[in-house]
RNA sequence: GCGCCCGUAGCUCAGCUGGAUAGAGCAACGGACUUCUAAUCCGUAGGUCACAGGUUCGACUCCUGUCGGGCGCACCA
């Protein structure tokens, strides 16, 4: 990357700076930036060197950057065009068009590649997300998790980690014994038997549905059975049905995983003659980190940074879901990944603590697991806020989005903004297919070159990087500076966790090719010049399109 | 009471590990299609970055506090 190529240069020439005048800095930590400035005219790229470096050896800034350019154009300089300070001791750089033009070319031999990094190389990463309990549809809640889980994975993933992507199954414990409670008794309203589904059971329609899909299936054979049994088979009956249903939503939105993780599996698999928790429980007593009060079983999180304890056993001899959410993080380690990236919704934030103190009594420290809390998603029709209450039933489902707004717009409005704060998502304007709604408009710039491309190739034009030359116009040196930025762009998502910055960079690209493409004609009397713009914009095609793989969302050769 | 996130243009939001004159889209107003896709483009207008201190050569960014908004603080999952 030509960042690196100017921190470099740079670099090698503070060395010789402190040569030059015997200054040691060995004892001193320095690190200096190489930036692109927000106003074109302070240059392509500008370094802040000469400012810290002053600062660490009591000079003036713009005595040290004069100093520093002395020596920059005293060496054999392929960069720079021209090289000036600014401000309180900036050095602004322009670089030689050369530099850019070699760039594009780096780009269409790269092509699906560019952009991508071996930042990763080596590490395993295991990114958990969505992990809804198997006792309903996905609702619109999930969604956003989903979207950015799958996201980030692809953007991890082209940074060259190894990635597997994880779905938790919570398929133990008390929701799912009231799934299969709530599936019997809407099985025997089916044979007119006169009750109702518990307080806090699943009143929706989908369960009465999946009664009488078992109804029609096993007939009354259920009545006859004794009711522990008859709820088994019902909570099986409806997983089995939940999970699939899950899965196809999931599916639809384009995100398939890699694992499907299972509490109940986990908590009951033993190895060397001992299940998960009690696995668990071993490590936690040898470092006395149990306790037992008022006949439960509880974590001495307070122990490793938490600021309260917590349960692990309840008094009735159940174990908490927590329990078994140590266990399943200490299943996660033993696997031997690097990191483990876990996706959660914002109301899970008071988990953090608890599940990192855990970790550190079976792990001795937390650094392997990162938590990326997601906020709430609104969802607004016709300017209303839609309520999304679970216990109504009344939730609106992911599977209705996708059918309402199409698989792209879903995801790329659910990455369009920053994890941490709060999304509205209009439905209006995502049903829109104008100028307003960004998803098409970042399509359209790929379909446009497409059609260009298409039209150029049937008058026997076609890109070439031979006279690059002729692309003289200061906006087309913007655009490929623009395309080079790619790659930095990607390896900032990875390092943030953050896919909306993709989203962003992408408006602005499809924003330059859209001014470009009114401005300027691509196909045009001048041979020479037409082949250097078609192989400009076959660029900027490849760009958007591997931006838009990582979101996840199709770039049409048409529209 | 404690904890997490947020507060930037009328609205929805960007602003990377502190950098130069704080940006985009929408909405408003005025323009551009006999010309490679007008799902596009150009122009105008819009700001005390919630507030108050502090650190720094430099703060939207970091620290402390205050005020607002959201979400959590279970022997539920």
């Amino acid at each position: 990357m030509i960042k690196e190529q100017i921190k470099e240069t740079v670099n090698s020439s503070v060395g010789k700076y402190l040569d030059e005048n015997g200054i040691d800095i060995s004892g001193i930590d320095f690190d200096f930036e190489i930036e692109i400035p927000k106003n074109i005219k302070f240059g392509d790229y500008s370094t802040n060197a000469a400012l810290i470096l002053a600062n660490k050896i009591k000079s003036k800034p713009r005595d040290v950057a004069e100093s520093l350019i002395e020596i920059l154009n005293s060496g054999d300089n392929t960069l720079f065009k021209k090289m000036e300070i600014a401000g309180p001791g900036f050095i602004n750089f322009h670089l030689k068009e050369a530099v850019y033009l070699k760039g594009l070319m780096e780009i269409d031999s790269k092509g699906k590649q560019w952009g991508s990094s071996k930042i990763g190389e080596g590490q395993k990463i295991l990114i958990e997300f969505v992990s809804a309990n198997p006792t309903g549809y996905l609702h619109f809640g999930h969604a956003r998790n989903a979207a950015v889980g799958d996201s980030l994975s692809r953007i991890l993933k082209y940074s060259g980690y190894e990635v597997t992507k994880e779905f938790y199954i919570n398929d133990a414990g008390r929701q799912m014994d009231l799934l299969g409670e709530s599936v019997l008794v809407r099985y025997k309203q089916l044979f007119d038997i006169d009750i109702d589904i518990p307080e806090d059971g699943y009143q929706a329609e989908y369960i009465a549905d999946i009664a009488k899909e078992l109804k029609s299936q096993k007939d009354d054979s259920l009545l006859s059975l004794a009711e522990d049994e008859a709820q088994t088979i019902c909570k099986d009956f409806a997983y089995e049905i939940l999970l699939n249903e899950i899965k196809k939503d999931l599916l639809d939105a384009g995100i398939e995983f890699d694992e499907w993780y299972s509490e109940k599996k986990n908590i009951h698999t033993k190895k060397n003659g001992v299940n998960a928790l009690e696995q668990v429980r071993g490590i936690l007593d040898s470092k006395s980190s149990v306790f037992e009060d008022e006949g439960a079983l509880w974590f001495k999180a307070t122990d490793y940074g938490d600021n309260q304890d917590w349960v692990l056993i309840k008094s009735d001899g159940l174990p908490t879901y927590f329990y078994a959410d140590i266990a399943y993080h200490s299943d996660k380690i033993q696997r031997g990944y690097n990191r483990l990236i876990n996706i959660w919704g914002a109301d899970h934030h008071s988990h953090v603590s608890r599940l990192k103190s855990a970790v550190t009594a079976i792990n001795n420290d937390d650094k392997i697991i990162e938590v990326l809390l997601i906020q709430f998603v609104r969802l607004i029709k016709d300017g209303k806020e839609v309520s999304m209450s679970k216990r109504s039933g009344s939730f609106v489902t992911l599977r209705e989005v996708l059918k309402e707004v199409g698989r792209d717009v879903t995801r790329y409005f659910l990455l369009m903004r920053s994890t941490d704060s709060h999304l509205d998502f209009d439905m209006n304007l995502a049903k829109e297919q104008s100028s307003d709604n960004p998803v098409y408009y970042i399509q359209y710039a790929h379909a446009r070159i497409e059609s260009v491309l298409t039209r150029a190739d049937e008058s026997g034009h076609s890109p070439s990087p031979e006279n690059l030359e002729s692309l003289e116009l200061q906006e087309e040196m913007q655009v490929v500076k623009k395309l080079l930025q790619f790659p930095e762009i990607v390896d900032q998502s990875a390092a943030s966790l953050a896919p909306h910055r993709i989203a962003f960079y992408l408006q602005d690209l499809a924003s330059e090719f859209h001014v470009y493409y009114n401005r300027n004609k691509i196909l045009t009397e001048n041979n020479e010049l037409t082949t250097a713009r078609l192989y400009l914009i076959s660029c900027i095609q490849t760009v958007l399109r591997n931006g838009l793989s990582l979101l996840g969302i199709s770039a049409p050769r048409r529209m």
